[in-house]
DNA sequence: TTTGGTTTTAATCAAATGATTAAACATTTT
DNA sequence: AAAATGTTTAATCATTTGATTAAAACCAAA
């Protein structure tokens, strides 16, 4: 969805997340970052420095962006663990139909990162915390209530991940695709609740 | 698993695979694989002329491991439903366990690459007509049999794909991952039953 | 031991790539 | 308007990187 670009500092920033979420960290050149923007090779160091600050920047954007999105659901004191997976599947599937290759770019370059994450992002604590991993426990006492929260995500994110690999194979094309998403939206609620009986 | 290694082609394919599948094609350069290999940088051309031929060959021998463990379980005549679905998942959840970074390669390369795949493995037509999808179709009629076998998928190959996240926010470490695999091994195929009914 | 092919090495090339610089241009401040 | 500050450009630098070359080392057959 193009958003309204206006000054040089976010044109440079779109085309970084375009270039960086298409073809990843080495495979992107700093001149295809610049000519995607429409700008000076030179104003992407005179803005960010260099390649490598420019793509934390991206990557910490993107990272809020997953997580950011769920998070917030998964801790919610408020509301039952059926509603927590109705509400995480819809914001979920709109958020990954909108940016397809998000999950796919958060994994193949935490996987090749040498540095630390942990630290901008504790994920441990919150999860470990988490509001849903209690309820789920309530539900189901005997079992390791991660391998339903990973049921879950891998029911909705692993179709978004695998989409390239069916359409190289000419296996669901963009319509299909949407198509399929959208019957998920109720399926994946109910296969929930079915293996939290 | 280090295999025992003679030939320097050998030496050198083991290298570029060990090396590519962790940083990918635009994160490798040729001196990387010559020197994991411990040979010099111009036998890799000596041997396979350049980086992206190279890489063809690795790229083609992972597809196989890939696919051709499983294909052959789901076209199968003479096995039932049940049977292919804890087959498939002692195979994969060994063979991933073997390489977990087998999928997570697979499916980044293929999203960067532009070239054919379609041709070299016409996993298409085999899926299509494949006698799991009828089978699954015979349980359950009224749904498109792709949303189960993308379950299936998801619920075996995701927690790998995801591995190096979980790792890197010091989520399941080596020794709980394992114990975790091992715990899906009886799961998936129960999960299943549960989703088919 | 010589011969003739194959394999390996060190040195080097040309292109690509991240980054810098100095000057030009634009905008704001005085 | 002039000065000062901020932004953009073209040209260039220094490394990195994929690939090549010519010579050396190796090895089996004669």
């Amino acid at each position: 969805m193009p958003e309204l670009v206006s000054t040089t500092e976010e044109k440079i920033l779109q085309a970084a997340a375009k270039c960086f979420t298409e073809k990843g960290y080495a495979g992107t050149r700093t001149r295809d970052i610049a000519e995607e923007a429409g700008i000076n090779l030179a104003l992407l160091n005179y803005y960010f420095r260099s390649k490598e600050k420019l793509f934390q920047k991206i990557m910490l954007s993107k990272l809020e962006q997953m997580f950011g999105t769920i998070l917030p659901i998964l801790m919610d004191e408020n509301t039952s663990l059926e509603e927590k997976i109705t509400l995480a599947t819809d914001k979920y599937l709109d958020l990954l139909s909108e940016n397809p290759n998000l999950p796919l770019f958060i994994i193949s370059e935490i996987q090749k990162e040498t540095s630390e994450i942990k630290s901008i992002l504790p994920i441990e604590q919150v999860l470990k915390n988490s509001v849903m991993l209690q309820q789920i426990s309530n539900k189901k006492p005997d079992l390791d209530p991660l391998h339903l929260l990973i049921n879950f995500l891998s029911l909705t994110v692993f179709p978004f991940v695998t989409k390239p690999v069916f359409q190289k194979f000419g296996l669901l094309q963009d319509e299909a695709f949407k198509k399929f998403i959208q019957e998920r939206r109720t399926l994946i609620p109910q296969w929930m609740t079915l293996l939290l009986k």
